[in-house]
DNA sequence: AACAGTCTCAACCGCCTCGAG
DNA sequence: TCTCGAGGCGGTTGAGACTGT
């Protein structure tokens, strides 16, 4: 038998749809429900292929599709997939069940992308571009002449310039440490972050922002993992370990919110990395973090409730997803 | 106002996967 | 085991919107 192809026959249009065909399409669907697609366009009266069909339907017309302006919190999901599973816009368009593949795809390739490069990070695998600076902000950074909190950093820049950008593109392994010696033993709840910000200069507030950011989301994920490893019998490394011991650790998701441990002294993310996680995860989930950083807003425009804001976003996907770094592990497999 | 260049994103294309027979 | 076809997927295109001159 002949194989039949699809899309290729006699006066089948093309191009953008027309509301009179997504009023046609919607109504069979609502009757008929999904499936079948090869025959929908003649039993729906459309002189589309099925295929066409399909992707307007679960692209555009789907009721449950959500649309618009991407959140601060979609935006490092995706951000963090991305640099896990690179381009498998539909294993990352399960993270966002609203959110279809090629919406996420389109935003990637129009946003994301562009945003990681101008920070000097290579937008396939997330690491700092090697033989090239970020691309200044739009605005210059001023460094303050009064800022003593974190020389480190400070000497990592050219010394004389008053234009930099955030001092995270000449190796992110190298900046954590510094940016756990600054000031990283958070307080007990988000708000503490805001404290900080009230009484630090204007680049105390940016080098603030990153160690905020890092300090939140390392212990979001040490939260979430070392659940994991309090568990006698459990393996770190195993996606049901880590769901049986957070029943012991945690009573109750609200009980992990609001005792999210942000008291761990001289919290050090990348020794506990190094613990129970082979090198190529910890350089994954150092990538992730700095993605989470790097993907900001431009540095010179810090705003502290935005930023409190950001920071429980995505926090709060993380609480939501205690089984966040293994599902990697799981789609993989 | 007119034009050119750039950006966005819906839609298409072609290949791949998987289940049925 | 092989073939076929439906559906899924990622890359690419191009029309329309937007922006700058």
């Amino acid at each position: 038998m002949p194989k039949k192809q699809c899309c290729i026959g006699e006066g089948l249009k093309k191009g953008a749809w027309s509301a009179e065909e997504d009023k046609k399409l919607i109504s069979y669907i609502h009757d008929h429900g999904e499936g079948g697609w090869r025959d929908i366009p003649a039993k729906a009266g459309l002189k589309r292929c099925g295929k066409s069909c399909r992707l307007r339907w679960t692209n555009y017309l789907k009721p449950d599709n959500k649309r618009g302006e991407f959140s601060y919190e979609e935006e490092q999901i995706i951000t963090m997939l991305h640099a896990s599973h690179g381009n498998k816009w539909s294993i990352i368009a399960r993270h966002l069940p609203k959110r279809t593949d090629n919406e996420i795809k389109n935003y990637w390739n129009t946003h994301l992308k562009k945003r990681l490069i101008d920070k000097g990070i290579d937008s396939v695998t997330h690491k700092p571009l090697a033989s090239s600076n970020p691309k200044p902000t739009t605005e210059p950074n001023k460094f303050d002449s009064q800022e003593e909190s974190n020389p480190d950093v400070h000497s990592s820049q050219s010394g004389s310039t008053s234009s930099v950008s955030l001092p995270v593109s000449s190796s992110f392994n190298s900046t954590m440490p510094k940016i756990r010696s600054y000031e990283t033993t958070l307080e007990s709840d988000f708000l503490s972050c805001k404290k900080r910000f009230e009484r630090s200069s204007s680049t105390s507030r940016l080098l603030n922002k990153v160690a905020a950011r890092a300090s939140s989301i390392g212990n979001i994920l040490s939260t979430s993992i070392e659940g994991t490893l309090r568990s006698p019998s459990s393996s770190p490394c195993h996606p049901n370990s880590l769901s049986q011991s957070s029943e012991h650790m945690i009573d109750s998701k609200e009980d992990l919110r609001t005792s999210i441990d942000l008291n761990i002294p001289e919290y050090d993310f990348s020794k506990f990395l190094e613990q129970f996680i082979n090198d190529d995860e910890a350089e994954n989930i150092r990538g992730y973090s700095q993605d989470l950083i790097m993907s900001d807003v431009p540095s010179t425009l810090v705003d502290e409730d935005n930023m409190i804001g950001d920071i429980t976003g995505s926090s709060s996907y993380l609480l939501d997803h205690p089984n966040f770094m293994y599902d990697f592990e799981a789609e993989q497999d």
